[in-house]
DNA sequence: CCTGAAAAATTATTCGC
DNA sequence: GCGAATAATTTTTCAGG
């Protein structure tokens, strides 16, 4: 499933990631080959999978989408059809940034990102509580932002 | 600090958020005004930094990185130094994909990405061990990726 | 503030070595 | 994998409404 990559590989991405819009001429600079087989490595890296698109970057806090929350949700019914049927609905909603299940208990917790507190409660009361199965919730509101998502590493 | 968009803004943005290699030609059908215009506010979303860059998105996955923890983190130090050497020190980390301050307590919240369980316990040991000021913590390994983080929701 | 088309620049692809 | 030539795409510019 997961694939082993040498080291140029490795840098190409490490640029693609820092800047999705790079020549191939650029690249191929950096990495100290001719373009034709970085292009031919982009293009094998993409087929794979390993890069799944080429994505625009917004500033969240630009479009006043500054007020992240996490909830902690337990369930009343942990059978793989409520399961199934909570990570459905968990999907169809817009403001749920992550959402992973956790070991220990069938758990999830969820981010959410929201305009202000007043938004939050809005999403709280119209999309969360309307989850399939949830049995209660506890939440954690983010006060500053330290480290944002933005990439895994690349190691 | 935070912009207002018109509604054609908000949909060049959600193209370039979906695909970031979109030609402005291209953008400029879709949104149904000329090229002129598009680029025009392009530009002007890069340079209010609502746009802040262009990246290739990876599959952590693919990249064996699927190990997701969320580590809550209470400290012994709540005085504003303090926060501020244990912040300088977690976003040295390289494979800290997220970190809040959490609301109620001085807590925070770190999410890290490993390559297993191994991973995460060098990670654990050599890294999160040696953040300044932690009293006490708590490990929640999930299990399954409902939602991954990808970008805001631009409503 | 937008249109449309021409011009200029950049970028990707191809192919023999 | 290299490098040059070719081909294609894309951005920028500008007169006009």
């Amino acid at each position: 499933m997961s694939q082993d990559l040498d080291a140029i590989d490795r840098r190409i991405l490490n640029e693609l990631v820092a800047d999705a819009r790079l020549p191939v001429a650029e690249l191929a600079r950096r990495v100290g080959l001719s373009k034709t087989p970085v292009a031919a490595r982009i293009k094998q890296m993409e087929e794979s999978g390993l890069i799944k698109g080429y994505r625009a970057m917004i500033s969240p806090m630009k479009l006043g989408l500054s007020h992240v929350t996490y909830i902690e949700l337990r369930l009343s019914d942990t059978r793989e059809s409520a399961l199934k049927a909570f990570n459905a609905a968990v999907r169809a909603i817009p403001e749920v940034e992550e959402c992973y299940m956790i070991a220990g208990g069938f758990d999830y917790l969820v981010k959410i990102r929201a305009r202000d507190m007043a938004d939050y409660r809005r999403i709280m009361a119209e999309e969360l509580s309307t989850l399939p199965h949830v049995h209660s919730s506890s939440s954690y509101v983010a006060m500053e932002a330290v480290v944002e998502a933005s990439a895994p590493p690349l190691e």
